[in-house]
RNA sequence: GGCGCAUUCGUCUAGGGGUUUAGGACGCUGCCCUCUCAAGGCAGAGAUCACCGGUUCGAAUCCGGUAUGCGCUACCA
């Protein structure tokens, strides 16, 4: 029999969570899921002065947005206050802990003479000793203490960690550090402890840069008399420049990608593979794939860099794969925003519904899509007569546009195919290729030179608009 | 400075002693398709598996050292 899988995912209510946090809830979800286990959302909310004010709901909407959703929680920290003193008195009572009257100042100078030795910093022990009648004396003058856990001089911790194996620390290297800061809240180090033993958490998955504080965590489970669970230290996400993923980079919040109109299964499917992996080759997996199959064994032990350009290209991939209903409702928030102010709102969803497919498999991004779509819109086409005229001269344009638009005019249906029978014959009269006759008509329709196919981008625009312009285009040349 | 982790194409990665002339993907280049742009198809360039030693008949794979990178070294998490 295992123990049942419950693990968390417990960040720290400041923002955005990044990248790297939510790839850590993504594999504390995915873990939970393939085992049947528990996902828990607690918010380690013991650090007053960095917390963000609605940050708690922000995590919340970023975990719902990519469809992670928690079995139980948010739990705070800051309900729990009790708890954690509890347990650091307790500690204090039975010589595990000490109280520590040292100044921030005194800390401070202390750090700056040990790196100007080139010691390790760290503190010094100065309070370790104290007598419970100079603690008594402090405390009636008023000092308020911190909580320090005290640390063994010698002897070795060994850390089991499921992904690196067994990591030996010397305790010479650890140092007294806080349990209980003076205005009476825990640091992680103690919150962390006491609220995995209270709620079960069998596996603790975290990001690589906590395995260094494992040790001390080790040794607060030992004192406490607490079985620890199992560790896991993902693999960090970098940087282009390879460090710590953080704000000097572009881009690190997870709103952001939403904003630039990612969709959540692809964000998903591209983290789950930053630092994780099925085998050789498979990469684009369904949420039930990646659950069916995830674990532990196959995560990796190097860091990533994260790759935006991959990510654009999975988001194409997931972009065509949905059915162009789909595709059409996911975009109007960004058209809807995206079109130029002059055009009229609410955006019309069916005609938006007929242009879908012709951008579609052109959207790596549904941001993209405003600028894609925005000259079925608009009333007045922004181009020059040079790009109008593109390789040719004025001549042929002139002939173009109006053999074109003759032969359109005889037209009984405004439909791609048969557009496309009356106006083939007149290319091949013309004596010029495809491209170029083609090109002149797209700008016409268009405004652009690159666009969806241009009969069906006519049909779509309609008879009346589609021959306005291609009008308007012929009149920039014969006035 | 100390401690820890890591090191396979630019990037994400497969690989766990012989099946490897190191596989896939993104990106890049070229060709095909083609009314443009995409998408798609095909092809190509790109990795002395950080380095040096060792173990072994045989090492990207095991061991040791070195180098480099990153992380931690707070009354932050």
């Amino acid at each position: 029999m295992s123990v049942p899988v419950r693990v968390r995912f417990a960040p720290s209510p400041t923002g955005y969570p990044h990248l790297g946090n939510i790839r850590t809830a993504l594999f504390n979800w995915l873990f939970a899921r393939h085992n049947n286990g528990v996902f828990i959302l607690r918010i380690e909310d013991t650090d007053v002065a960095r917390k963000v004010e609605g940050a708690t709901e922000i995590i919340m909407e970023s975990l719902q947005w990519l469809g992670l959703d928690w079995d139980e929680g948010p739990v705070f920290q800051s309900d729990r206050l009790d708890l954690y003193k509890m347990y650091a008195r307790e500690l204090v009572k039975e010589g595990r802990a000490y109280y520590c009257f040292c100044s921030p100042e005194r800390l401070e100078v202390m750090r700056k003479e040990q790196m100007m030795r080139k010691q390790p910093p760290g503190y010094d022990r100065h309070c370790r000793d104290l007598t419970e009648q100079q603690v008594d004396s402090l405390m009636t003058e008023g000092k308020v203490p911190v909580v320090r856990f005290k640390s063994p001089l010698k002897g070795q911790t060994v850390v089991t960690d499921l992904i690196r194996g067994e990591v030996v620390f010397e305790n010479s290297t650890l140092d007294d550090f806080v349990l209980l800061k003076s205005d009476g809240y825990p640091t992680y180090h103690l919150a962390n402890i006491v609220d995995d033993h209270y709620m079960n958490i069998s596996h603790v998955l975290r990001a690589e840069e906590w395995l260094s504080s494992t040790p001390r965590h080790v040794l607060l489970y030992s004192a406490l008399g607490w079985q620890p669970p199992q560790f896991a230290h993902l693999p960090m996400i970098l940087g282009p420049d390879k460090s710590k993923l953080s704000k000097r980079h572009s881009a690190t919040a997870i709103n952001e990608y939403q904003n630039q109109g990612y969709l959540p299964e692809a964000m998903v499917n591209f983290l789950t593979l930053l630092g994780w992996s099925l085998d050789d080759k498979t990469e684009i997996m369904s949420r039930e794939e990646i659950i069916k199959n995830f674990s532990i064994e196959r995560v990796s032990r190097t860091a990533a860099v994260f790759n935006v350009a991959k990510l654009e290209w999975m988001n194409g991939m997931y972009i065509r794969a949905l059915n162009v209903e789909d595709f059409a409702k996911r975009s109007l928030p960004f058209v809807e925003q995206g079109l130029p102010p002059g055009i009229k709102r609410p955006v019309d969803t069916d005609y938006l519904r007929l242009i879908a497919p012709l951008v579609q498999e052109r959207a790596r991004t549904l941001a993209e899509v405003p600028q894609l779509v925005d000259f079925f819109f608009v009333n007045e086409l922004q181009y020059d007569s040079e790009m109008l005229m593109g390789k040719l001269d004025k001549g042929q344009a002139v002939s173009i546009l109006s053999q074109t638009i003759d032969t359109l005019k005889k037209l009984d249906a405004w439909e791609t195919e048969s557009m496309e029978e009356a106006v083939r014959p007149l290319v091949a009269e013309s004596g010029l290729k495809a491209g170029p006759f083609f090109g002149v008509i797209r700008v016409a329709v268009t405004g652009r030179t690159a666009s969806p196919p241009l009969f069906q981008t006519m049909e779509v625009l309609g008879r009346e608009r589609s021959m306005q312009r291609l009008g308007a285009a012929l009149s920039r040349f014969i006035s």
